[in-house]
DNA sequence: AAGGATACCTGAATGC
DNA sequence: TGCATTCAGGTATCCT
C-alpha cells in the first residue's frame, strides 16, 4: 500500500470502527511479522490511533501500544460479521492473512501481507517514538515541514531530487506515487540536483507535493494493486494519477510521449517536454 | 558521509 | 502451453 495518503485512510478507518473495543485474543500466523508477546495485550482496550510518516501506532489502555508498518503490502481489514465458506467455516480475507486479532463484540482485526515485508511490534506507549523508524523520521508534509526547511533541506545535497522527497529520513510521507505526480505538476526533471532546484522551482514543488497528498486523502489513497481500507474497500487515486505508471500515454499539459525510467531502483514517469 | 546495490517475499504481467 | 525474467505504494543493511 502505503504512502501518506493510504496510511491516512487506515489511520480515519481504525479511529471510526476500532477505537473503543477491547482485545479478547491473538492469533499469530507469520511469527516473524509479529514481535512481541500477545499475551502482554490480551484484555486492553484500543485508545488511539497515530499516524506518523508511513507508519501506525494504536495505543491501548494498558499502557502498551502497537507500531506497524505495512511496507508494500500490508492491509489492516476490520469486519463485525463472520464470513463463512459453504460449509460454515469461516473464512479470512485472503490466504495471506498473518495475524488474527479477535476483538469484543464479535469483531476482528485481520493483518494481511502477501510479501510479507512488514510488520507489528509491541511496545510500551512510552518508548514507542524511540523505534529507530520513528526516532528517524524527517518533519512530516501537510504537518510539520515548511517551505524555509524545505528548501534548507534541498540545498544540503545534490542527490536527485525525486530521491531526496522520497528519504523518509529526510522528509516523510512520500513515497514512489506521489513523487512521480508532484513533480509531474510541478513540471519539474525527477533527476535534477535537489540543491539546484531554483526558489520559484522549490516552491512550486513544495505546493504540488502537499496537493498531490492532499488529493490522495480525499480519493482515499490509491490502490495501485492491493491497497484496501479498513472494511477492504479500493481507494481511487489510482484513477486519477497524473503520470504515474502512464508512460506511452500524452501527457496531459504537451500531448508529449510520456516515459519511464529508472532510477534509485524505483519506476520513473516524466513528460521529456515539460519536465526538462 | 553519502550513494548505490542487494535483500527481504509472492504474484502478475511480459517475453521467448 | 510453459518457462524465465522483470517489476510492484518500502526500508534495512552492507558495500564502495
Amino acid at each position: 500500500m502505503p504512502e501518506l495518503p493510504e496510511i491516512e485512510t487506515v489511520k480515519l478507518g481504525l479511529q471510526k470502527y476500532v477505537v473503543g473495543h477491547t482485545i479478547n485474543t491473538v492469533e499469530v500466523l507469520l511469527k516473524k511479522q509479529f514481535l512481541g508477546k500477545p499475551e502482554t495485550i490480551i484484555g486492553a482496550k484500543i485508545i488511539a490511533i497515530e499516524r506518523l510518516g508511513k507508519g501506525l501506532i494504536i495505543n491501548l489502555s494498558n499502557n502498551f501500544s502497537l507500531a506497524i508498518h505495512f511496507k508494500m503490502t500490508g492491509q489492516l481489514i476490520y469486519r463485525d460479521i463472520k464470513i463463512t465458506n459453504k460449509d460454515g467455516v469461516e473464512q479470512a480475507p485472503n490466504k495471506f492473512t498473518r495475524l488474527i486479532f479477535t476483538l469484543d463484540r464479535n469483531a476482528k482485526l485481520f493483518y494481511n501481507d502477501l510479501r510479507q515485508f512488514g510488520w507489528i511490534k509491541i511496545i510500551p506507549t512510552d518508548k514507542v517514538k524511540n523505534l529507530s523508524f520513528f526516532k528517524e523520521l524527517g518533519p512530516e508534509f501537510l504537518k510539520d515541514l515548511s517551505l524555509e526547511k524545505f528548501r534548507q533541506i534541498l540545498d544540503k545535497t545534490k542527490t536527485p531530487i525525486k530521491i531526496l522527497i522520497m528519504d523518509q529520513k529526510k522528509m516523510a510521507g512520500v513515497g514512489n506515487i506521489y513523487a512521480n505526480d508532484a513533480l509531474c505538476k510541478a513540471k519539474i526533471n525527477p533527476q535534477k540536483p535537489a540543491n539546484l532546484l531554483n526558489n520559484e522551482e522549490t516552491k512550486r514543488l513544495f505546493m504540488a507535493i502537499n496537493n498531490v497528498l492532499e488529493n490522495g486523502i480525499k480519493n482515499n489513497g490509491a490502490s495501485e494493486t492491493n491497497f484496501v481500507n479498513i472494511l477492504g474497500e479500493k481507494g481511487n487515486y489510482q484513477n486519477k494519477t497524473l503520470i504515474y505508471n502512464k508512460n506511452g500515454q500524452k501527457c496531459e499539459s504537451c500531448k508529449n510521449i510520456i516515459l519511464k525510467t529508472m532510477l534509485g531502483g524505483r519506476g520513473t514517469y516524466y513528460c521529456p517536454n515539460c519536465q526538462k
